[in-house]
DNA sequence: CGCTACATGTCGTCC
DNA sequence: GGACGACGTGTAGCG
């Protein structure tokens, strides 16, 4: 577990390779500059950043501002590192789509790395999956006597339609459900499935965009396609969740 | 620039403090918990991460693998730091949508932090923005004779059209952009536009979705929707601006 | 602030 | 590997 403060660049670079070979985690402070070349092309003036670089390939640069990362290669990348023209020159290939990153370093504050332990599970709840399960166990969540026929159900070529209901009086009902607030894309995406399915099977079909909210301009395409918003509430969900598996307990 | 190693938590709990208060970047490597509630609800086991808290609120936490954080809180979040119960507890809190992520660190490795000097200008191309410039400076690029109406034609409430051209005829021609491969949801996109701007004007109008790749079923439902597919190169698009501008020039 | 569309989106997952 | 849709998507731009 070395830190270097203020190393020279060869130390950087050696150890570097050191870390890669060790499969372990990378942290720089480092005065930079950063190409990028692939899918788009980009380039970054000297100046001070973040290095993340993982076991993994991941390479992270990060400015001080904002959540994303100002260039970056994914998992999978290559990476190459050198002493050239009295800077510390890195190059991370990526293959398909070939892109490429080269980090010319000036001067490096911060070198440290480890293998870091991480074991750990990772839970998350709270998305559309878990509100389709709740759909499921509880279906008078949506208002009536719905009956389930199929999870994800496939409308041939044009993707899968969330759920798929039979109403009281036998009618099909596909559902979209969208955890968030429902923008006019999900009603696009419902109206494919119904126009679809209607045709499949030679019958009318109901489509119902289920969501906490939905925009003004979607409702309105809803309602002008003969299509039925349900307002749901996160919080019945997760009480039917909750009641039914123990979990989130936490809560 | 304090580097500290192995430091205990009160000092840890200090250093962060100063350092918002400096508006410096913070970047730690911790042994921690983390949990989060807000959008979704997600809990992180104990392990090892890294962490960087940027001076505009930002917070990111980083597993060993993936280009991804496991959790993070954006630019304008508020962050709060105290030892509790032998752990350092830190808190970040996002207003609308509210959300809040509390990480429990037993043991930090390395902290780290310093006013980033970073001045420098990103800049990037390649985008959507410059496909379309090229095609506005060089409009045969599209493979016929093509006038340019309007740039970025607003469609009712349904949205902004990338481009409106008149073809040789006088018949208006929509254009769709897509910088990668196009999906079904690039001809929807254009299905919509093409449709709402036919029933404004009680014309015709043609429909045309121009992208360096197509999908199979895009391409299908493009065509039985009666709309054209124009493949561009984007070499011919960097060569266009590059001779107009003199940008790229370090290519 | 609501709404829409772009993004080096990334990521999982099905075929 | 291609296609499709979800994502705590984030982010810019416009009304």
């Amino acid at each position: 577990m070395p830190v270097l403060e203020n190393p020279s660049l060869e130390e950087v670079s050696k150890a570097i390779i050191d870390a890669v070979k060790k499969r372990e985690t990378v942290l720089m402070v480092a005065r930079c500059i950063v190409e990028y070349a692939g899918r788009s092309f980009s380039r970054l003036g000297e100046g001070d950043r973040i290095l993340i670089l993982k076991p993994d390939g991941s390479l992270i640069i990060h400015r001080e501002k904002g959540y994303s990362p100002v260039n970056y290669q994914p998992e999978g990348s290559i990476v190459n590192v050198k002493v050239e023209n009295g800077k510390l020159f890195l190059r991370s290939i990526r293959r398909r789509p070939e892109e490429i990153m080269d980090i010319y370093m000036s001067k490096v504050y911060v070198f440290f790395s480890k293998k870091l332990d991480d074991r750990a599970l990772f839970e998350m709840w709270g998305n559309e999956e878990d509100i389709k399960r709740a759909i499921i166990l509880e279906p008078s969540l949506l208002g009536e006597k719905f009956k389930v026929v199929k999870d994800e159900r496939k409308m041939g070529n044009r993707g899968y339609a969330d759920l798929l209901l039979v109403d009281e009086n036998g009618t099909y009902v596909i559902v979209e459900i969208k955890k968030g607030t429902a923008g006019i894309d999900a009603v696009e995406q419902l109206l494919k499935y119904v126009d679809y399915y209607q045709k499949a099977i030679g019958r009318s079909v109901r489509g119902m965009l289920v969501a906490p909210n939905i925009s003004k301009n979607a409702l309105q395409k809803l309602e002008a396609s003969g299509l039925e918003y349900v307002k749901i509430d996160p919080r019945k969900v997760w009480t039917i969740l909750k009641a039914q598996k123990g979990i989130l307990s936490f809560l």
